[in-house]
DNA sequence: AAGAGTTGTCGGCCTTTCCGACAAATAGC
DNA sequence: GCTATTTGTCGGAAAGGCCGACAACTCTT
């Protein structure tokens, strides 16, 4: 029953598995590749060999996706995505292959999850559906029967059939898996924590996927990503073709949609201003988190985690704190409490004519210092990227101008 | 789970499931197809118009087997198979293809079987194993150990993995299997009197089949076999490729590998004749049963069915009352009650050297009745067939010369 | 803050599964 | 035909699964 292979996903069954949140890049796009994204995502704390190795590298690199693997794990059930991306030599006069939608328009998928108890994975072997779950996602039972029931035929993120019966018992009344249930849970090592993620397509056709609470990665395995992230590095430098896997439960995607990033750094991000970062929760429901760039901390002006973020809700993630600006709005509704930032875009875009292999970076030596970034103990650099034969400025002289009010 | 197209079997897995006493014909090999025992096989009791339409055409037609496929009912996992025919028309000059040799010699299969008993199918959840079952086919237990068990995993015809606890336990010491037992009696709807035949080959991988006591056949499909039969038997007269459905366990195979027809047909086969045929059990043992020749009883020359037997052991399947010749052999050992029939074969060859396109039947209408044959009320006849260029002759002169002794 | 709707956990009961006892059937001598 | 071994069936025991009761939690207003 159990493969060995990894299972090659549905796309759409894949992003609600993976969540909405989670952005792949579409094929033949381009992209910006983060090396020490990579790194992160691999091991949080990565050894100083590599970070040294990652700082001689170019900061972000811009490639084409060449490929795209939508995947599930044959032990776990959980989605990852393996992507192959060949880097652009800038200047190059290679004609980029057609982005195909792949929005087959008429097809969709909706879902819904649950973070399953205690209850759940260990008592009686029976399930609480959700009601919401039940509503949207499985056909409607005769509610006014003594006892409502039903047989579903769910299928697993392998093509595997799981067949459940669901019932609407107790008191008050709820949805319920009772048989096979327990079987499920031993089979796919269920435990309370742990997510479900039930999905119909337009057909009708009922899937699950999985996400799980504990990750658990031994040390060996961690070294072993490490090196084989290195390896792809090291490719990605000689601008030669190189693989990535992604686990979107693992953090933020490395791997950015190149116009979604230029963008992003064409807003003039400074210390205290207010963003947000909405989040899309086990059950698929959505949540905002609100925030203050406290930081402009990008060593060698490196976008990633170039941004450092003091959230105001509490449990976030220690790897949210630095963030890059694709991954953050700026805020326009909510107030901010010492300034009021213009939602203007004031964007410095100078036409380079340059033919060169590789990105140039212009570091401005001379920084200006706000009152305001002094209080907040907050260093306010310009910093120019090109990015496709666009030069970006970020941390301009608005501090000034604003602090001058 | 439920598959809903057939499955291919790896053949020696095939075989055993079948029993080694089923001979299908390899690929490319010469065979004789009889179209009498095709029908017979679709339905025991054929109505008259089909009948009369197969004695219309020729008795027995020289074929190739164009291809062969081993396959396995999604349904009932019972296997049979499936064989394309292609007439040879007799002096063509198409060179027939190599016969490959199937058997590759390193890897094989051993099995054990068992008529499952009503405690087996009903009872409990457990399953009495055999210990020959045990010690053949299964690895080792600790015999010794307080509660020896261990988790087997067996792959049905359909290539889905079951998984057992096997168990060594009660007073006397037996073994069973316990956990998903009840699960595979209800998936399968295995019932008191089906067998189940395990496996095992040569990497250890271990197999299970079954075979049905059952044979639930409705009127209408049967009519409807009947009917794909007339179609095959049609397209077989026209010297047209045809193909057949051949279920092992509903009677013998009625496309018989040419060598073994041929040979068969230069015994001169008798009434009082003591034969034997060699029958597989369920359990993969072997039984002998012994019998003597009542009547040489073919309509029209027809060899399906020429012989007529009378069987001494009681419990005899009706459709082996009459066999053809290939079907059984000269029991050399059986004192013959009445007569000894020497073992020697005494065979009429004659070259023919027309190019007729039709097997050519002789009929010699001048029965010689010997007063042994009249004594058992037993018609002796001359009949010779062609077979593949060759004439040949059965129910000669020997009962003469024997009665005058 | 209160009410309505939802869902986590528990104990009881019923079914299924697992076990050895015993006896019946079979194989071996 | 006798004995040794194997295996079919049974009743009791243990485990697993299904149920409503009740309470805690969440969401809405």
């Amino acid at each position: 029953m159990a493969l060995l292979q990894p299972s090659l996903v549905d796309p759409k069954i894949w992003q609600s598995c993976a969540g909405d949140a989670v952005k792949i890049p579409k094929l033949h796009s381009k992209v910006y590749y983060f090396p020490l994204g990579h790194l992160e995502h691999a091991n949080p704390n990565p050894n100083t060999e590599s970070l040294s190795l990652i700082n001689s590298c170019r900061p972000f690199i811009p490639c084409i996706i060449s490929s795209v693997d939508l995947l599930a794990d044959p032990q776990t059930d959980e989605v990852y995505t393996k992507l192959l991306l060949t880097p652009v030599i800038d200047g190059s006069s290679v004609e980029p292959l057609e982005v195909h939608d792949d929005d087959d328009g008429d097809d969709y998928v909706v879902s819904s999850g649950k973070t399953i108890s205690q209850s759940d994975a260990n008592n009686g072997g029976a399930f609480s559906v959700p009601s919401k779950c039940a509503k949207l996602i499985f056909p409607p039972l005769e509610l006014e029967a003594k006892l409502p029931a039903q047989e579903l035929s769910i299928t697993d993120v392998h093509g595997n059939v799981w067949e459940f019966r669901h019932v609407y018992r107790g008191n008050p009344k709820r949805h319920m898996f009772t048989h096979n249930w327990s079987q499920f849970v031993d089979k796919k090592k269920l435990v309370g924590g742990d997510s479900l993620i039930f999905m119909k397509n337009s057909t009708g056709k009922i899937y699950v996927g999985i996400r799980r609470v504990k990750k658990i990665a031994a040390a060996a395995v961690v070294q072993k990503k490490e090196l084989v992230v290195m390896e792809a590095v090291k490719l990605a430098e000689k601008n030669e073709a190189f693989e990535v896997v992604y686990h979107p439960t693992a953090g933020d995607n490395f791997v950015v949609d190149a116009k979604v990033v230029e963008d992003a750094m064409k807003i003039n991000w400074n210390c205290g201003m207010r963003v947000k970062r909405s989040l899309k929760n086990d059950d698929s429901s959505i949540s905002v988190q609100h925030g203050t760039i406290t930081n402009l901390c990008a060593p060698s002006n490196r976008p990633w985690g170039m941004l450092q973020v003091k959230w105001n809700e509490a449990k976030v993630l220690e790897n949210t704190l630095q963030v890059g600006p694709w991954q953050i709005e700026y805020s326009f509704d909510a107030p901010s409490l010492h300034l009021q930032y213009p939602p203007t875009k004031r964007v410095k875009v100078a036409e380079d004519y340059t033919l060169s292999n590789d990105i140039q970076e212009v570091r401005h030596n001379s920084f200006s210092t706000s009152k305001f970034v002094e209080a907040n103990n907050c260093n306010t650099r310009k910093v120019t990227f090109k990015l496709f034969g666009t030069i970006i400025q970020v941390g301009s002289d608005v501090d000034d101008s604003l602090a001058k009010k």
